[in-house]
RNA sequence: GCGCGGUUAGCUCAGUGGUAGAGCACUACAUUGACACUGUAGGGGUCAACAGUUCAAACCUGUUACCGCGCACCA
């Protein structure tokens, strides 16, 4: 056996085990295996990322999920891949060829600027896949895929050409986002409604009818009020009821507009008046259907002003213009005042630039299948963790709009349709000759919501859909999630079932959702590349290794709660490993290790039966909170063992076998030992897999991998001599703090005495006495006068100190104790007096606090007797 | 406005009815035998507030406050 480093070094252990672990194949799922499958596609990063924490959250679950599966011998498949991000990518390469070769795509033309996004891709497109290597990942690279695929982009053509044969899919001239920024329509769900400090400026306009007499209306967007095309108040509102039917003057360009009624202003707001802008806002474009008003379009989609008839105003910034146009409403002595105002505006998510409401002609789709997708997640066939976002998913789906999906970008998944004068196609593949394709291109979320099946071939697909479960961040549960759910669905690809049920059944995307934590920096608020808050993942390895950051952020990650990110959490999992590296050092000092070892063989201490107990319970705590998808649980629980129960414990009783070659425990502990970290090292491996993996051959435990070995699968069952191990500890625990108490240094030998009521044998007071670092546990029959003493589970311990103590401090000692104890008794007997509590309460309760109740006031008695003696 | 989370030690968080927990930080002690990425001990909390249910509430119910998020409104 290697000798093993004195501290576990990450930088020497992980890229070799990866490389190792690519070359041998482990990760490729076969479709053909007899085993349970398991199945798990990765939300596709944009090729346009890099990795952030987010990332390494999500994928390390991912990978615990997966390697776990593969250690329960189930035929595991992690399917990896990349988003193009359309708009993202065509961003980003734009603004690279801006600032290297001064040329935007319009000079490219269409053809030439996507070949540059193709290249770019190949050069850029592979980062964060590499980046999530780095981190473990144990995903099938073979299986790898791209959402430009050809064969995924064909798949997600004819998904277009389906829907709109079935008619789902329409084009319309209607009212869209549109984002200034990058030039495109986007959908609702990526509009991000953001509080904004304005002003809401009251403006009058003359009645044309009555001369002399105005209309105060409020309004935030002067610089729209050229489209005005009306004037609206509520029909009830008493104010202007003689004024229906009549007009106002707008001010510029001038011109008589009619005061309409319409049902959707609110009298009480401002006052009461709207200036009705149908081309520029979504409800006055409604209003504009419901009164037959004209539409004036008073906006380039740059967002600057189309409106030669004032010059003023022609070709300003939208935001300039605002200025502007107030500045001319004073001068024509028509402002009234301007008050603060803070309302929300939605802002393009991409961009982050306002957006424009705007009529234009874009392809719609109307959701197939909601109903279904109702019922799936509402009768559990998907699961939802947390399951409070279920409410979220189901508000979303019963007030579905119809989603905009074409989008003004050119890298993406081209829209097919072709049109040849007035003729409209929609098919994959040209017609032929004469033939125009629109130009638009698909939102990208229309490819990714194929993304759970159509990323496999057939074989794969028999095997492995529905997926096993969806790890993703709450964030995208319309953009995403919802809509796979409904791809699924829709488009069946495990086809028909015998019944509808099982129809649904097989061709659900998943079958549990878990929904991750948002990641904030220390002051709470969100990582973002703009804020430079978010540490970059590679650095965060670099120092502490991959599985420290693994198992540090995942011990700290409660299910659907946001994560608040400290460094030093991450800190204490590269400690944790090294502290689990260094107990398999201590083992690997004793000789050679038996893979196959069985306690149940041998002799056993006390403490080899408390750490066989606790692994027990350990196991059975690791399961059940993976059956929850409670990671920081199991992640906990195995920190607590490992640290506590395995080092500080049995790791320090087992010094007394192995200073011994004679003692009659021996091979037993060793055994123990070995059984235990076997198993500890499996049950970690999900979470830090690469120093279990380390450890497992280093240490020979059988296998030429730790990935495949067997799922432990211990439960809790009582050890006889645990209970033992446990009142020993707790003797120690005592005198330790006797020690502390008189201010002893650590380092040195004391001698102790026990007055036990309990026998114990030599080999255990040889433990207790290198556990207290006693040069002596002497055990006694009478009560020694005037030492400090300890009350433990086993009997009286005392510390005789050499040299006179001093009986008034003792004694203070002694009254804090007592005064505790005697809170603890005034309880107790509080409890066992009130005879309602006793006449309700559980009997196993009471029986509780009885036998509470007599070691308290013994440990009560004693004390007095002890600060008698002291005088 | 509606909905969903959260509020427990200085910090990050566990804790689903029976005397408040962990890690970090802090203080003291310890430096050749697994580990200073360490060990040992210690101090530190009226569990946001109020009311209710209960024999018993950090935990269940209601109200309020504050923080975060989503949806709607957004003149």
């Amino acid at each position: 056996m290697q000798e093993l480093a004195k501290a576990y070094e990450p930088q020497q252990v992980e890229d070799r085990l990866y490389a190792d672990w690519l070359a041998k194949g482990y990760y490729e799922a076969d479709a053909s295996s007899s085993k349970e499958a398991y199945s798990i596609v990765i939300p596709p990063p944009n090729i346009t990322g890099v990795l952030t924490m987010g990332h390494v959250l999500n994928n390390t679950i991912q990978d615990v999920l997966i390697r776990k599966a593969r250690l329960e011998g189930k035929e595991a498949l992690w399917l990896p891949g990349t988003d193009h991000a359309g708009l993202a990518t065509q961003t980003a390469v734009e603004k690279y060829l801006r600032k290297n070769e001064q040329v935007t795509r319009h000079d490219l033309g269409r053809e030439e600027f996507l070949r540059r996004v193709w290249a770019w891709q190949e050069k850029h497109g592979g980062i964060i896949i590499q980046q999530l290597k780095k981190l473990g990942c144990s995903c099938d690279w073979k299986r790898e895929r791209f959402t430009l695929d050809t064969a995924y982009a064909e798949a997600v053509q004819q998904v277009f050409v389906d829907l709109f044969h079935k008619g789902y899919i329409y084009k319309g001239h209607r009212m869209v986002n549109w984002c200034p920024g990058s030039l495109t329509a986007i959908s609702d769900e990526e509009v991000i409604p953001k509080a904004q400090k304005g002003h809401l400026f009251y403006m009058r306009y003359e009645v044309a009818e009555e001369p002399g007499r105005f209309l105060e209306i409020a309004t935030t967007r002067p610089e729209t009020l050229m489209g005005d095309t009306a004037i609206a108040v509520h029909p009830g509102d008493e104010r202007y009821k003689d004024l229906l039917g009549k007009h106002v003057w707008r001010p510029f360009p001038k011109a008589q507009i009619p005061i309409v009624a319409d049902e959707h202003i609110d009298p009480k707001f401002g006052t009461g008046v709207l200036k009705v802008t149908p081309a520029h806002d979504k409800a006055d474009f409604e209003i504009g259907q419901r009164h037959k008003l004209p539409i004036i379009d008073v906006l380039t989609p740059h967002g600057k002003i189309n409106c030669p008839e004032v010059p003023e105003l022609h070709g300003l910034d939208r935001f300039e213009a605002r200025k502007k146009s107030v500045e001319m409403l004073k001068e024509l002595n028509q402002l009234v005042k301007e008050e603060p105002y803070e309302n929300n505006v939605g802002f393009s998510e991409r961009a982050d630039v306002p957006i424009e409401p705007r009529l234009s002609e874009q392809w719609f789709l109307r959701y197939p299948k909601t109903e279904e997708a109702l019922k799936v997640v509402r009768e559990q066939l998907i699961k939802f963790y947390p399951s409070h976002w279920e409410k979220v998913y189901e508000h979303w789906l019963t007030n579905i709009q119809d989603w905009c999906i074409s989008r003004q970008v050119w890298w993406g998944h081209r829209i097919p349709v072709w049109y040849k004068g007035t003729e409209i196609k929609c098919q994959v593949a040209s017609p032929g000759e004469g033939w125009e394709q629109d130009p638009d291109t698909l939102d990208t979320w229309f490819s990714s919501w194929l993304w759970a099946y159509e990323t496999m071939d057939d074989a794969t697909r028999r095997k492995f859909y529905p997926t096993s479960v969806l790890v993703t961040g709450p964030d995208i549960i319309f953009l995403w999630v919802a809509r796979m759910i409904i791809a699924g669905l829709e488009f069946l690809p495990s086809g028909e079932g015998a019944t509808p049920e099982e129809t649904l059944q097989k061709n659900i995307a998943f079958k549990d959702v878990y929904f991750t934590g948002l990641i904030r920096d220390g002051k709470g608020r969100k990582m973002s590349k703009s804020l430079g808050n978010s540490p970059d993942p590679l650095d965060l390895i670099a120092k502490y290794g991959a599985d420290g950051l693994r198992f540090g952020l995942m011990r700290i990650a409660p299910q659907g709660q946001d994560i608040r990110f400290d460094e030093k959490q991450i800190e204490e999992g590269r400690n944790f490993c090294n502290k689990l590296w260094n107990a398999c050092r201590f083992r690997a000092m004793q000789g050679a290790i038996d893979a196959k070892a069985d306690p149940d063989k041998h002799a056993l201490t006390p403490f080899a039966q408390h750490i066989l107990q606790r692994l027990g319970e350990t196991n059975e705590a690791v399961n059940i909170a993976f059956a929850k998808f409670e990671f920081s649980n199991a992640a906990s629980g195995l920190y607590d063992f490992v640290w506590n129960d395995l080092c500080s414990r049995f790791l320090e009783t087992a010094k007394a076998d192995f200073n011994n070659p004679e003692s009659p425990t021996r091979n037993g502990t060793l055994a123990t030992f070995d059984f235990v970290l076997s198993r500890v090292l499996r049950l970690l491996h999900p979470y830090a897999p690469f120093i279990t993996e380390e450890l497992w051959l280093s240490l020979g435990f059988g296998t030429e991998t730790i990935q495949f070995a067997e799922w432990p699968t211990l439960t809790k069952q009582s050890r006889s001599g645990a209970e033992k191990a446990e009142a020993i500890y707790s003797v120690v625990d005592h005198g330790r703090t006797l020690r502390g108490e008189f201010a002893i240094p650590s380092n040195q030998k004391l001698k102790f005495q026990l007055l036990a009521k309990d026998a114990l044998s030599a080999a255990e007071i040889e433990v207790l006495a290198l556990l207290l670092n006693a040069q002596e546990v002497e055990i006694v029959s009478v009560a020694p006068k005037n030492v400090p003493v300890a009350f433990t589970p086993i009997g009286e311990l005392y510390l005789p100190l050499t040299g006179v103590i001093d009986p008034a401090a003792e004694k203070a000692r002694l009254d804090k104790d007592l005064a505790k104890t005697l809170k603890d008794l005034e309880l107790t007997n509080k409890k066992l007096n009130d005879t309602n509590m006793l006449a309700k309460a559980p009997a196993a309760k009471v029986e509780e606090w009885k036998s509470l109740q007599v070691e308290l006031a013994a440990k009560h008695q004693r004390l007095l007797e002890q600060i008698k003696m002291l005088g």
